[in-house]
DNA sequence: AAAACCATACCGATTGGTTGGTATGGTCAA
DNA sequence: TTGACCATACCAACCAATCGGTATGGTTTT
C-alpha cells in the first residue's frame, strides 16, 4: 500500500500492540499509548480519526507482522506438508518466551472484549484469525491428502482447532502468570494433530517445565 | 456460609455475570450493573466496597453456580470414569446454547483483561479454573488407571488442556458470532481425550454444522 | 407497654478525577 | 506561501465513589 509509514504513526501502532495486550482495549487510554509511543495527542489525532480507528490500523499492523513472521519461519522450507504442520506447532511453542503479554495474541485479547460492543473490531479480528487459520489449513489439507487420505475430518476445522487451543493456552498462561502451562497444551495439540496425520508418536515426551 | 443472601445483593451479582461477560470488566460501569439488577447506586455501595470487591464476590458466585451445575449433571452417574470424562466433554458441548455471552466463561473473559492490572481478580480466576480442572483431572486419572495404565502423560495436564481448548473455542465463537465453531473444537477435543484413554472412535462423525 | 435507641437496608444528588476528542497555533520542508 | 506534521491547552461527557439522609424493624430501657 504505502511505502514509508511515518515514524510517529508506526510508533503509535507498536505502542498500541503492547498496551492493549497488557491492559485490554477499554482500559487502554490514548494517553497511555501516546506516552509509550513518545508522541503527543495532537500527533495522534493527526494520524488517526479516533481510538477505534487506530485500533483497526493496529490490527492490520499486527496481521502484517505475524504473516511475515510465519512466512519466513524455518518450518516453511520442509518438503513434507506434514512436517510443515508439525513444524508450525513447534514454532508456536518456541514463541512462548518473555512476559505473557509479549507472546499472547492481540486478536484474541481484543475480540474477547469487543465482540458485542465494537462490531468493526470484532470483524477485523475474525478476519485476521481466519486468514491465519487458512494458511495452516492449506498445509493440513496437503498433509492429509498425502498421509491420511482415507480419514474423514475437515482440514479447515482442524486448523481452527489449533487456533482455539493456542488462544486458550494463552488464557491459562495469563491466569497462572506462567508460560509453562501453555507449552504443555501445545504438546497435547501436537500429539492430536500428529495422530490425525498418521505420524509416529515422538520418541521422548519432553518434560521441560515445572508447575 | 451465610444462609439468606439479600435480594439486592444477589441481583447485583447476577447482573454482573451477564454484563461483564458481554462487555468485559473495564467497559462495565456500575450504572450498567445497577440498572440490570434494578438497584440503586446507594444500595450497591451498601453491599460492596467497590467495583473490584463486587467482582470478587461475583467470581465466587460464579464458582458456586458452575460447581453445582457440574456436580448434578447426568454424566456424573456413569460408573466407568472414562464415560464420565467423555460425558463431561459432551456436556460442555450441550451447554453451547443461546447467545454467545450466555455460554462463555466469566473467568476466562475476566482474566484476559485483568491479569496484569488486577492481581486479586487474576488470582481468583486462576483459583476457579484450577479448581474446576482438578475435578476433571480426578476422573481422567481414574480413567487412565483403568484403561491406559501404561501410557505416560499427566492427567492434570490433560485436564488443563481441556480447559484451554474450551476457552479458546469461546474466543472463536465470539469472533464468528456463532457457536458452531466451538462445537467443532469440542469434537476434536473429545477425539483426542478418547484416544488417550483408549476408547473406540465414535461410530459416526457428527457433522451438524455449516461454516 | 411505650418510649428511646440502634442496626440494617436503601436512596440519589454530588464530587473529583479521568477520558476521548477538539481548538488553535507553531515549525519546517518543498 | 503552503500544507504536512506536531505541540499545548482545553472541553464536555462520563465514571467510580461519596455522603447526607430516609425507612423499617428489632432490642433495650423505663
Amino acid at each position: 500500500m504505502k511505502a514509508p509509514p511515518h515514524a510517529s504513526k508506526s510508533a503509535v501502532l507498536d505502542a498500541a500492540l503492547q498496551v492493549i495486550r497488557t491492559k485490554g482495549y477499554t482500559a487502554t487510554t490514548l494517553d497511555d499509548i501516546c506516552a509509550v509511543a513518545g508522541v503527543t495527542k495532537g500527533s495522534f489525532f493527526h494520524h488517526f480519526a479516533g481510538k477505534e480507528d487506530m485500533t483497526l490500523a493496529a490490527i492490520e499492523h499486527w496481521n502484517r507482522s505475524t504473516a511475515e513472521l510465519f512466512e519466513h519461519a524455518a518450518f516453511q522450507r520442509k518438503k513434507d506438508p506434514r512436517d510443515r504442520v508439525l513444524g508450525y506447532i513447534d514454532f508456536r511453542k518456541e514463541l512462548l518466551i518473555g512476559e505473557v503479554q509479549e507472546f499472547t495474541c492481540l486478536l484474541g485479547t481484543l475480540v474477547q472484549e469487543t465482540f458485542d460492543t465494537h462490531p468493526r473490531l470484532r470483524d477485523a479480528c475474525h478476519a485476521g484469525i481466519s486468514a491465519h487459520a487458512r494458511t495452516v489449513a492449506r498445509d493440513i489439507a496437503a498433509a492429509k491428502a498425502l498421509h491420511a487420505p482415507d480419514t474423514n475430518w475437515d482440514p479447515e476445522a482442524l486448523a481452527l482447532y489449533t487456533q482455539a487451543t493456542l488462544q486458550g493456552a494463552f488464557i491459562l498462561a495469563k491466569a497462572k502468570g506462567n508460560a509453562a502451562v501453555a507449552a504443555e497444551c501445545i504438546d497435547h495439540l501436537r500429539q492430536h494433530v500428529a495422530h490425525l496425520l498418521g505420524a509416529k508418536p515422538r520418541p521422548g515426551h519432553r518434560k521441560e517445565t515445572r508447575p
